[in-house]
DNA sequence: TCCTTTGTTGTCCAACTGGATAACAACGCT
DNA sequence: AGCGTTGTTATCCAGTTGGACAACAAAGGA
């Protein structure tokens, strides 16, 4: 009963042989729905392979590591979704963009950013792609508040520091909100458009009557849920 | 070259039979320092044992499994930093009080939050501790903010929603300085007492000018650094 | 056509995990 | 002193993980 080569040949069933890049779409997408559902942790190459159809040897094929897909996934995800967020803000007007930014994110977003504050620290790729995208945020609301400013709207002394100030407040109001579900996401909302209002000297309300605030765009991940 | 029973007796150094809260105590510290460093998932029983000092089975002696271990852990960590917090504030004047809860927390508290919000999403229990805990955190600063108020200091319109928004600004602070790093401890200081003396109509600097911050507890798990 | 490249599989491996269990040893009770 | 309780060790086990590798197969260029 021992196989000959021929048989095994004729056993294996290859899945259909794609471009690489399309493959690496693949495993990159099936990557971030599974960090969705189980955290940067919970990621194995075995359940990655088995979500896209291939055998697990596969992925490191494409990825030199589990730390180096994990990373790629994650630095996927959250450009891309940097990217759709920037074109958006351009096309509104200051206080819009401004609205729009600080608003409220979708939770599958925030589930990510919080497991790659918490992985961080033991994954040194996740914590340079984690890193470079935090400085690109603190840019994009940078060139928002400098926008509103020159719109004569506000004032900022310091809008990189601002901008720095109103992160803080968005992160530690989406995991108040997310994460521990002690407030509710119009509390959240007037908490962070309040801190922008009085941080950049707008009138009271001035962001809460921006209505309605854009939504922000949904990443790759999401239909993998 | 076979050993005797007799040989492997002798040669078994047991390490001191200690009491059975003290070794329970050795263990959870233990587990405290493991979650710290390598975060919940992070946490194995033959790592916790070696820096205890004893075999990994012995900890399946203690908790029934690896789980209950690291809830046990988590709710003692919890408990122990609040009962201190609040019997320490509670021997300030109100404004010390209120900065010493602002003030930055060791990096070890903030370490083992992150990684408690970021496992929550896929342990119910870890997630209702995780509740428990920020209502009674809410409920200290809610307290505190009373005592500001009542002492002619400052003003609150709702001290229980303002408590949740200085809690957001804390916490979220504490993510850019703790997992992200792009601010430094002074400037994560200065934006959570900024929003503070604003929310609650407090002189500017005057939280700053309390001095020194008094220190927060330390908690079990700061030793085994 | 031959040959190189590269997408893909199947299989092996060493490391590590949580858990189970038998034997041993210190302690307290009577 | 005898004896049960329990703190403790030493092993065994089955499962999972990331990684390495040889072999195969589909393309594509010359």
């Amino acid at each position: 009963m021992l196989d000959t080569v021929a048989d095994r040949t004729t056993a294996r069933k290859s899945s259909e042989r794609k471009s690489s890049d399309e493959r690496r779409d693949d495993i990159i997408r099936a990557t971030l729905g599974l960090v969705a559902r189980k955290g940067f942790a919970g990621v194995t190459l075995r359940e990655v392979a088995t979500e896209v159809g291939v055998v697990h040897g596969l992925i490191r094929h494409y990825f030199a590591s589990r730390d180096d897909l994990v990373a790629a996934a994650f630095d996927f995800a959250v450009s891309s979704e940097l990217e759709s967020d920037r074109a958006l803000l351009d096309g509104l007007d200051p206080l819009s963009a401004l609205a729009g930014w600080l608003a409220a994110t979708p939770e599958n977003h925030y589930r990510v950013w919080i497991d790659a504050w918490s992985e961080a620290a033991r994954t040194p790729p996740l914590a340079a792609a984690l890193d470079r995208h935090h400085r690109d945020c603190e840019r994009i609301l940078t060139a928002v508040i400098e926008r509103v400013v020159d719109a004569g709207l506000g004032a900022s002394a310091d809008p990189a520091a601002d901008s720095r100030l109103l992160t803080a407040v968005a992160d530690g109001v989406a995991v108040q909100h997310h994460a521990v579900g002690v407030i509710d996401v119009d509390e959240a909302d007037a908490i962070v458009f309040g801190a922008a209002e009085s941080q950049l000297g707008l009138e009271p309300g001035a962001l809460a009557r921006v209505n309605p605030v854009p939504a922000r765009g949904q990443w790759a991940g999401d239909a993998a849920r």
